[in-house]
RNA sequence: GCCGCUGUGGUGGAAUCGGCAGACACACAAGACUUAAAAUCUUGGGAUGGCAACAUCGUACGGGUUCAAGUCCCGUCAGCGGCACCA
């Protein structure tokens, strides 16, 4: 019988599409299951075959949990706003949301042409303004909350997309999406407090089940330390405050730093005596790039304050006072103490600027390194804390620092607010208006959405404003306060916006009064099993927890963490071993794979590459033999014979596999899943035959990963009904396990025989029969035994001399 | 530099707790079918020595613990990913 896939795969999808079969029931009296896939980009290029490895993943979960009863919602949508379809828009004069219809219609027919069962019912798509209305309306309820503030700062500004980026899309100094130099530019910004929710972000990913390097990469990201804040005096009267997590080797300290951009130096002024380096060296610390200030992380430089100096307050010391780029404005207080003999960044300066190292931690040779272990180290030259550990030392100087007043505990997070202007055209518009005497003034809600309005170019402003600022007839408008005349904020959202809150959206899609219905949340959320890519660790999962966590304090959703579980996929290399690219040659269109080998093929391939999480070449050969087992398969309706249940012979491979499929799938196994099917199937030929039990057991385990092909063969078999109206077959454990099995005999370790023995034998029986089997009785003879081990289905392992 | 992960045949990869290394596939080789090829089916295979039974070696490298190590411990090397002047 000849397997011809495009005919079953055309006609199953037509079905699945006529029938409805995959919807989501708003029933909420079923237990439920939410599976969720990252809504991908429409780009021009189409799909790439790394989307399927992710989307037939947890395909195969919701297809397992309908099977298993549950009543599944399996979205899907797309994340259309953004710079590639903008910078597409503007090269051919064509409006983005053109370019976005016939992107979105051409994922869509690839989606549906690998049988993927996602309720299109509920498609969304982020720059819908049904959708975007709802999007600023969460911007407004963090404005309302004091989370959403404006800010002149320096920002990360691209010099290819003429952008502003957030810290998480600045990777190496350039730009993550077009690899351009990155530079600092001073702008007013619209900013997102995330670092309010900076401990809680941390504190509860103790609740959610996510693989643990995304736990590790979040919380690295966030970049908690703890420490202290101490006040140094100056010379000058003020006081100068430092964040420290060494506050222990306080009597080392022998100068201190602050930022080039430290507000000190303006007020200080006066009383710098070589206010001319100083300023030198703050115009070239702004010069430099992101790129430039890492490639230069060697050569420390600097300049001293002539002037000022600093008082420690531990001893009354006077000591000098930097400014240097090696610290950084941005976090903590911009000033630090240095200590060269226990900090390696100290130490470098200390020794190119000729200064004094005090050793307080003894240990180690300052002289010729920094001395930086905290755990074995004692206190010296440091006096009341002289003899105490590193740690003792620490509580004991934050107690004294306290009661005089001069420092408290202090905790400090790398993590930055969260840049969320663009100035550029398709995104969400920032609904804010400002007018002269009520400042920034929310659009009222009823006015939402606040649309995108037709404009001739798509280009942003010379002076690096949005291209809505050119539109007079939109930015003007009148104080929705006081009426005065007034102007639109015309800066966009980042392109995070919108999937920040995507799967809340899903649960009940169409709803127009609120982003969703409460009974809908409540019913739906959280995500169950959310897989994605690791790529999104920092920037959307750590984005869309953080909105999440806001909607939780505000009462719209009802758990404080969107994602109870959290996977994440290997990339799909080219077959060469390199990331697919276009330059590179190596990219594998889907659609290609579709039509020579079938979407079943194609899931199941995706499927057997390899570990889900690792990385995995393609590999055309491999594929081929997808292809043959699914074709094996089908053949076995040719082999369909008389007999009830199971067949003796086959009773317990089908209970094992069974087992081995239901637990695999739950633990992204999906490779060895397959492989015990493959097992199966060869235990089914080599018998000849198949039963009907046997046949609807093995159907039903192989359809969450080859729906089509199983669909059909469920019909060609007259078993009646749909396969996904069925249920996921069960397994006997105690059928599971074999009458006999073969254990190994050892002789100091060494294999010398295998006998089969009952299952159920006793450690004495199986030992008795190891030493009376004959390759053991000549080995034995005349030795004497010094130890005997018996692991029961396993082994004997017998020691002699 | 710091943190995390990985290292197994010609290839992709298997191997709950330490208990038969190499499941399942790809590629390869031989055979069957065929005028022939493709497809399909059957068989074979870690390496070395041996006609063979068998022996020895073998999971990046060097040590260790153990009756028993791919798995645990110490050290080294290589690759990948993340963070990176965060005090």
């Amino acid at each position: 019988m000849k397997y011809d896939f495009s005919a079953i795969e055309k006609k199953w999808q037509d079905i699945w599409e006529a029938r409805n079969v995959f919807a989501a029931s708003d029933d909420y009296s079923k237990p439920k299951y939410y599976a969720l896939v990252e809504f991908p980009y429409p780009s021009g290029q189409g799909l790439h075959v790394g989307h399927p490895r992710s989307y037939t993943a947890l395909d195969i979960v919701a297809r397992k949990r309908r099977l298993q009863g549950y009543n599944v919602l399996y979205p899907m949508g797309w994340d259309a706003f953004g710079l590639p379809t903008e910078n597409y828009a503007i090269k051919n004069h064509i409006h983005p949301e053109i370019v976005t219809k016939q992107n979105v219609a051409r994922f869509k027919s690839q989606l549906k042409s690998l049988g993927l069962s996602f309720d299109w019912n509920r498609e969304i798509n982020t720059t819908d303004p049904s959708y975007y209305k709802w999007t600023q309306w969460i911007f407004l309820q963090l404005f309302k909350k004091g989370l959403a503030y404006k800010k002149e700062m320096s920002v990360n500004w691209c010099t290819g997309c003429k952008v502003v980026l957030a810290n998480e899309e600045v990777v190496n100094g350039v730009c993550e999406r077009c690899g351009s130099e990155v530079v600092h530019r001073v702008k007013s910004q619209w900013m997102l407090k995330i670092t309010e929710y900076a401990q809680r972000l941390i504190d509860d990913l103790d609740q959610v089940n996510y693989i643990e390097r995304v736990k590790t990469s979040q919380r690295n990201w966030i970049g908690r330390s703890t420490g202290a804040q101490v006040d140094f005096g100056t010379t000058a009267g003020d006081t100068l405050t430092v964040f420290t997590t060494r506050p222990d080797t306080l009597f080392g300290a022998t100068y201190m730093v602050i930022a080039p951009e430290h507000p000190y130096i303006q007020k200080w002024a006066d009383r710098i005596q070589n206010m001319d380096a100083v300023k030198a060296y703050q115009e070239e610390a702004a010069r430099k790039s992101d790129f430039e200030r890492t490639e230069l992380v060697k050569d420390k430089t600097g300049v001293m304050l002539e002037g000022v100096r600093g008082i420690n307050p531990v001893n009354g010391k006077e000591i000098p006072i930097f400014i240097s780029d090696y610290v950084l404005v941005t976090y903590g207080t911009g000033a630090i103490m240095a200590v060269p003999a226990h900090d390696t960044r100290d130490w470098e300066f200390a020794k190119k600027f000729g200064l004094p190292i005090i050793e307080v931690v003894k240990g180690g040779n300052v002289e010729q390194e920094a001395f930086t272990d905290c755990a074995t180290g004692v206190m010296v030259n440091s006096g009341f804390l002289d003899g105490l550990s590193v740690e003792e030392a620490k509580v004991k100087i934050v107690d004294w620092l306290k009661e005089q007043g001069k420092g408290e505990p202090k905790v400090n997070y790398k993590l930055r607010d969260w840049v969320f202007s663009r100035q550029r055209y398709w995104g969400e518009p920032i609904p804010i208006i400002h007018c002269d005497h009520c400042g920034f003034v929310p659009v009222d809600e009823s006015e939402l959405p606040v649309r995108l309005p037709e404009v001739e170019s798509y280009e942003p402003t010379g002076d690096g404003d949005s291209p809505l600022s050119a539109i007079d007839s939109w930015v003007n408008v009148t104080c929705p306060k006081c009426g005065r005349p007034a102007k639109r904020e015309t800066d966009t959202m980042p392109q995070w916006a919108g999937s920040s809150w995507y799967f809340l959206r899903y649960c009940d899609p169409h709803n127009d009064k609120a982003l969703a219905s409460k009974e809908a949340l409540n019913y739906w959320m959280p995500v169950d099993w959310y897989n994605g890519g690791m790529e999104h660790t920092t920037l959307h999962v750590l984005y869309s927890r953080f909105w999440h966590k806001f909607l939780y304090d505000i009462g719209v959703v009802n758990t404080p963490e969107p994602y109870a579980k959290r996977t994440s996929h290997g990339m799909i290399l080219g077959e060469n071993g390199e990331k697919m690219s276009k330059s590179r040659g190596n990219v594998v269109n889907p659609d290609d794979i579709i039509k020579e080998f079938g979407a079943d093929t194609l899931r199941l391939y995706e499927m057997f590459i390899g570990d889900f999480e690792k990385a995995a070449p393609w590999s055309q050969s491999s594929i081929k033999g997808c292809k043959r087992f699914l074709e094996r398969v089908y053949n076995l309706l040719e082999m369909r014979g008389a007999g009830d249940g199971y067949s003796k012979e086959l009773e317990s491979s089908f209970h094992k596999t069974i087992k081995k499929v239901s637990e695999d799938i739950e633990q992204l196994k999906f490779n060895t899943a397959i492989a015990a099917m493959m097992s199966l199937t060869n235990d089914i030929y080599s018998q000849g035959k198949v039963t009907d039990q046997e046949l609807k057991t093995f159907i039903l385990l192989l359809n969450p990963f080859a729906p089509h092909l199983t669909e059909e063969m469920w019909e060609q078999c007259g078993f009646g009904g749909m396969v996904t109206q069925q249920s996921w077959p069960e397994f006997d454990p105690a059928k599971c396990q074999d009458a006999q099995v073969e254990i190994v005999a050892q002789f100091c370790g060494k294999i010398k025989a295998r006998l089969m023995v009952d299952a159920d034998s006793s450690k004495e029986a199986l030992l008795e029969a190891v030493k009376s089997c004959p390759e053991m009785k000549s080995l034995l003879e005349g030795k004497t035994i010094v130890k005997e081990v018996v692991v029961p289905g396993k082994l004997v392992n017998i020691v002699a001399k």
